[in-house]
RNA sequence: GCGCCUAUAGCUCAGGGGAUAGAGCACCGGCCUCCGGAGCCGGGUGCGGAGGUUCGAAUCCUCCUAGGCGCACCA
């Protein structure tokens, strides 16, 4: 049996006593019986609405025959004592009920705080296992804006689930086979030639990069044949498929080794790495020729004009799709639907996958093709990240892939850093497409968000420091006298501590870790707020030092730990 | 043409049925005898348009407009 909160406890108590009123009410015949309607207990948007508000009366008033007001004040009347010491309740505005609360009853969360230290927050294990596969870019080139943008999301989204009390497993999948890696390997094989000084177009089927060319160099240099150029491009024109393939398999290689380097200076750590290549290695033993076997059982597909259509539009697709080309080769669907199936097999309750805009076409076939094998489909959930635009000087920064001309993932990080990058990325949602103002991330100073929250733990940790040099360290738990935190602005911070919660329960839930980025600044705020009305360290004042001790260090603690979620790094000194 | 996403303050964005719609930037004023001024406090005729549902709509539904992205026997 896990602890509540104290905002938790506090909602029930008030909930259950407004239904109790509502009870009482009813068997007085001043309302009507029947249901209780569904009603809302939470915070107000206006501080000067109390600490927390119902809308019951409202939703009553219809079927008692009487004014939003009139019913509130019969719940007032019969509103019974309880455990929360509420000072009033007041019928406000068109009909709602405000609760107005002594000052003691949030002051518990310092105490929860520092109790739980860097575990507060944390949901129990609800024993639920969630695959999270993001960023899963193609081995083709490095990493760019966008990857970097669900690298982000991903890594905070698996953070935050894993806060929520779910198994999260962060996943990436290499498509190290079929057309991208066949374009991948001619590419380098005619850089290659180009390299060893044969004038030679890159054909149209290659990719176009141009940093193949520098794989290629990579390539040569520990290539196992005589060094003379001649010979080894005379080696490359016979155009062999199996040394092609070689070429290929060294390109993905480095370039995935290059992916997996920036992607863990951005602080992201994938628990798995997933290969087509394997995918497609296991043929009928749940391949992809798994996949056509066991669509083909179930009544699924159609031969036509030569190819094997999978029947997609009977599962809520558009139109049949292509599961096998007339020339006999599978189309990318096909090992794609098998990965999926394995990570189902694998045993995960949840599959969520977080996909570019320009893919979100395939997901109605993916869902289609799901649900044909017989999963169930509620089970598999696509995210949609959407664009990024880089703006700098006020300018949009123009990026064509087509060209290879794109801001790299690398050359952000080298811009603006790790920190920043991070934090503007998770300030939005992730179905939104987003401007990334460059010059703002890169800002030192107080126009820049990240550092607005960073800034109030290094304050924090300031504070700390000289306390400790003075003498005074913060208190543990049980030695915090909670009671003389009555200042409006420490009450408000101990409001915003005690939210962290739910702000985690609600971001798993919403799959929006951008809840948390929205938290984090508001906390930071409050902090603020409260450092510039109240003094913590005051040695003419033991107690009350004592208790703001207890809760800037609380502040602290759960600073940190949001900042943690996002992959942001909580700094001592700045 | 069809589908998905988006449209909120001058700019970048939160808010996804409740009261007078918020924050940052920018702009204009204040605030350090004192723990970090990268801070605090104050300053606002804004929900693309039109209908609808509702006691109540930025939020839900329909249509329209604008932008982005899809709609291959590519991946």
């Amino acid at each position: 049996m896990r602890t509540m909160g104290v905002i938790e406890r506090t909602v029930e108590d008030l909930r259950g006593r407004l239904a109790g009123a509502w009870r009482a009410a009813a068997e007085a015949g001043e309302l009507p019986g029947g249901e209780l309607p569904d009603f809302t207990l939470g915070r107000p948007s206006e501080a000067g609405h109390g600490d927390f508000t119902s809308n019951l009366a409202l939703l009553l008033a219809r079927t008692a025959r009487k004014s939003p007001r009139a019913v509130g004040e019969a719940l007032v009347r019969r509103f019974p004592a309880g455990a929360t010491p509420v000072r009033e309740v007041e019928v406000a505005g068109p009909g709602f009920l405000n609760f107005h609360l002594e000052p003691g009853w949030i002051q518990p969360v310092v105490e929860e705080v520092l109790r739980a230290g860097a575990g507060y927050g944390q949901a129990p294990a609800r024993g639920i296992k969630v695959n999270v596969e993001f960023v899963s870019a193609n081995p083709t080139g490095p990493l760019n804006v966008v990857n970097a943008r669900a690298a982000a999301f991903g890594d905070a989204l698996a953070a935050v689930l894993q806060a929520a009390g779910y198994d999260a497993c962060r996943e990436f999948y290499v498509n190290d086979a079929g057309g991208q890696f066949e374009k991948l390997a001619l590419a380098m094989e005619v850089r290659a030639r180009q390299e060893l000084g044969e004038e030679v177009e890159l054909p149209e089927g290659a990719y176009p990069g141009e940093y193949v060319r520098d794989l290629a160099r990579l390539w040569l240099r520990q290539w196992d044949a005589p060094a003379e150029p001649a010979l080894r491009l005379d080696l490359l024109r016979r155009e062999d498929p199996a040394l092609r393939e070689a070429m290929g398999r060294f390109a993905v290689e480095s370039v995935v080794e290059e992916q997996r380097r920036v992607l863990e200076r951005y602080g992201v750590r994938f628990d798995r790495w997933s290969r087509e290549s394997e995918i497609r290695a296991r043929g009928l033993d749940g391949g992809p020729e798994w996949v056509v076997e066991e669509l083909r059982r179930r009544g699924a597909v159609e031969e036509r004009e030569g190819a094997l259509w999978f029947l997609s539009d009977r599962y809520g697709d558009e139109k049949p799709r292509v599961l096998r080309r007339s020339n006999g080769e599978l189309t990318y669907f096909v090992p794609d639907v098998a990965y999926h199936v394995d990570k189902f097999r694998r045993g995960f309750d949840r599959v969520i996958d977080i996909w570019g805009q320009d893919h979100h076409g395939y997901v109605a076939r993916m869902r289609a093709a799901l649900a044909a094998l017989g999963y169930d489909t509620g089970r598999f959930e696509v995210l949609i990240n959407q664009m990024v635009r880089l703006v700098r000087g006020g300018e949009v920064v123009r990026m064509s892939k087509r060209r290879g001309e794109y801001v790299t993932m690398e050359e952000l990080l080298d811009e603006v850093g790790t920190d920043a990058a991070r934090f503007f990325f998770l300030m939005r949602t992730v179905n939104s497409h987003m401007d990334f103002d460059l010059d703002l991330a890169k800002l030192q100073g107080e126009a820049n968000p990240v550092y607005y929250v960073q800034y109030a733990h290094a304050r924090i940790a300031s504070i700390l420091r000289q306390g400790a040099g003075e003498g005074l360290t913060p208190p543990g738990p049980g030695e915090v006298p909670a009671e003389r935190l009555t200042d409006p602005a420490e009450l408000e911070l101990m409001r915003k501590l005690g939210e962290f919660p739910e702000e985690i329960r609600l971001a798993a839930e919403e799959r929006a870790p951008h809840r948390i980025a929205v938290y984090a600044r508001e906390l930071a705020a409050a902090f603020h707020a409260f450092y510039t009305r109240c003094r913590v360290l005051d040695a003419a004042e033991p107690e009350l030092t004592r208790a703001r001790l207890g809760l800037t260090d609380a502040t602290r603690i759960v600073l940190a730990r949001a900042l943690g979620l996002l992959g942001v790094s909580a700094p001592e000194r700045m």
